[in-house]
DNA sequence: GATGAATGAGCATTCATTCAT
DNA sequence: CATGAATGAATGCTCATTCAT
C-alpha cells in the first residue's frame, strides 16, 4: 500500500468514526461516510469489504489506541493508588473526548459474531491490565476487584455522555473519589 | 379498551420483548413479532403507532417493573447493608432472568430522542432509590456513591450476559463481595 | 391462494414473458416487469422469491404448455408421416408465435444450475415424445433419429426468428419438406 | 501495431475466449479477463473499445477460423457424400473442442445489434458453403437442404456440450449416421 | 376490530470505464 | 505504452406502513 493509500485508508476510518459515532451503525449510510470523506462511494469498497468490516476496523483502531495509552500510563505511575488513578483518568478522558460519538458504544451491528468476539477480547485485555495492577499490590480475587473498579468507572461515563455540563475539573474530582471509594469503601464516610 | 384488547396489547408486548431481546431493534421485523404473537401484521398498528413506539412501550414496561420490584425489596429490608444487598440482588437477578435477551440492552433505535429521555428518566429514578438508602444512613455525596454502586453492579452484568456458566450461587457470592467492597473498600484485603 | 391472487400471479408471468422475451434476462429490470404489469416492485416478491425464480417460472410455464400441446397433437394423428407432420407444425408454430420473444431462448441466467436441469428435463421429454412415435413405427436407433428430426426443425426456427418475411404458408411448405427429407432423404431429389 | 502489441492483442482474445466461454458474457468481469491474461485492467481498453467489442472480436475470430477450416476441408474432399462427411466432422469437432466453453454459444450480450448482424453473416456464409456442395451435386432447393443438414448437426452438439461421456468414436458414428440419414432418409431403416 | 396484500422509499454493493501517473 | 485507483450509475431486494375488505 502506497503512502497516499495509507492516508486514504485513515481518512475513511476517521470519517467512519465520526459518522458511526454520531448516528450509530444502522442509521449510517455508506454515502454519509464517503461524502464526509470527500470520496466516491465505490472507493470505500476498495479499502474495506463491507459496511460491517468498516465498523469493525473503526472499533478495533479505537480500542487498540485505548489499550496502548492505558498501558503507557500505568507503566509510568508508581504505587497502587497512583496507578489506579491513571486508569480512572484514562477511562474517563476517553469518554470525555468521545462525548460527541456516544452512539458508537451502543449501536454495533447486531448479529456480527466477529465483532462480539473482538469486543470480548478487548474487555479481557482491559481487565487484565487492571488485574495486574491489583495483583502487584497483593490484592486477593483480583478478577472480581478489577471488574468492580472498571464498573464504577463505566457508570460514570454516563454522566459524561449524557450531561452536557460535565467539566474537566469535575472529572478530576470523580477520579479521586472513585479511587478512594474503591480502596477505602464508603463506610469511612459515615460518622 | 376491552378485556380482550388489553390481553392482545400485552401479548404484543410479550412477543416484542422476546424478539427485540433476541435480535435487537434493527434486526427485528414487525412480522417476526406479530407472527410470534399469532396475529396479523396490521393488528400491531392498531395498538402501537410504530415500531419505535412499540420498542418504547416494551422498554418502559420492563423498567417500570424493575423499579417497582426494587422499591418493594428495599422497603422490606432493614439497615444499610441489608438494603444494599437487596439492591444488588435485584440488579443481578434482573439480568440473570434476561440472559437470553441481552440484545435489548444494546440495540435500541439510534435517533429516537424520546427513548433517550425515557432511559435517562429511569436511570435517574433508579439512582434516586439507591441515593435515598445512602442518605438515610447519613452518607455524604450520595449522588456519587449511588452511581458508583450501580456501576459496580452493572459491570458484573457482563459476566452474566456473556458467560454461559454463571450460576445463581456465584451470583449470591458476587452480591456479598460487591456490598463489602462498596462499604469497606478493597484495601482491607491487603495485609 | 385466492382467485385475485392467481390472476396477479398470471399477470406477472405474462409481463415477465413479454419483457424477458424482448430483452433477455440480464437486460431486464424487475421494475420493467412490474411497471408493465401495473404493480409495485415489491409485489413481485410476494409471488416469486427472486428474479431467477421468476425467470424459471416463466420458462417452465411456456415449456409445459409446449409439451402438453405437442402430445395432444400427436395423439390425434395417425401414422408415422402424419404424426411427424404434427410435430413439425407444432415446433415451427411455437417459434412463429414467439417471433417477438426470441431473446428468451438465448439469454437465460448463466450460472443457474436449476434452470439447466429444468431445460435438460424438457428437452428429454420432447425427445421422448418423438422417439415414441418413431419406435411405434418400428424405427431402429430412435434416439438418434429423434434428435436429428428435432435438429432439422430447430434450425428452421432461425429463419422464423430472424427473417421478418416468413409467412405461414412458407411454414407449411417447410413442414412438408422436412418430413419428406427425414423419411426419404435428399438423394431422391438427385436425378 | 508492433509485434509485441499484436501478441498482447492475441493474448487478450485468448483470455477472453477462455473466460467468456466458461461464464458467459454477463457473468464475466473485465478484471477476470485481464487478470487471467496477466495485464492491467486499463490495458484492455487500449486494444478494445468496450466489453461488447471485445466479445465481438472473440466471436469473430472464432467463427472466421471455423469457416476457413471448413472450406479447406471441403476443398480437399471428393464427391457429395465425402464432402458432407467433412462438413459434419468439422461441425461436431468444433463443438467437441469447445466442450468446456459452452457458455459462449448461449450468452452473448442481449441488445447488441452488431453482434446479431455478425452472427447472421456467419451463418449465411456457413450455409452458403454447404449449399455450394449440394448445388454442385445437382440437388434442387439447396437452401432448404443446407439448413436441414446443418440443423441435424447442430442438434447433436447438445449431446456433446451436455453429456460428459461423449467420445470421439461416438462422434465418428454420429457423422456417418447423419450423412446417411440426410441422403437416404430414415424410412429405409423400416422393414 | 382484524387482516394481509400492496406499496415504494431506501440502500448496500458491483463493475465498466476513465485518466493521472 | 501500461497501470490500477477512483468513479458513480445502476439495480435487486427489504420491510415499515397503509387501507380495502
Amino acid at each position: 500500500m502506497s503512502e497516499a493509500q495509507r492516508e486514504k485508508h485513515e481518512a475513511i476510518l476517521d470519517s467512519a468514526f465520526e459518522i458511526f459515532g454520531k448516528k450509530g451503525f444502522y442509521e449510517t449510510k455508506i454515502s454519509d461516510i464517503t461524502e464526509h470523506a470527500g470520496i466516491a462511494k465505490g472507493t470505500m469498497y476498495l479499502y474495506f469489504k463491507s459496511k460491517e468490516e468498516l465498523f469493525l476496523a473503526v472499533t478495533r483502531r479505537d480500542w487498540e489506541k485505548f489499550l496502548r495509552d492505558l498501558n503507557f500510563r500505568i507503566k509510568h505511575a508508581d504505587g497502587l493508588m497512583s496507578k489506579l488513578q491513571r486508569v480512572a483518568e484514562h477511562h474517563l478522558e476517553y469518554y470525555y473526548e468521545r462525548k460527541e460519538h456516544g452512539k458508537i458504544f451502543f449501536h454495533a451491528p447486531n448479529n456480527d459474531s466477529e465483532l462480539m468476539r473482538m469486543m470480548h477480547g478487548f474487555l479481557t485485555r482491559y481487565m487484565a491490565a487492571v488485574k495486574e495492577v491489583l495483583e502487584e499490590a497483593g490484592m486477593p480475587d483480583p478478577d472480581f476487584y478489577a471488574k468492580a473498579f472498571i464498573g464504577m468507572l463505566d457508570r460514570l461515563k454516563m454522566d459524561i455522555l449524557f450531561e452536557g455540563e460535565f467539566t474537566r475539573d469535575e472529572m478530576a474530582l470523580r477520579v479521586e473519589q472513585t479511587v478512594r471509594l474503591f480502596l477505602r469503601g464508603s463506610e469511612q464516610e459515615l460518622n
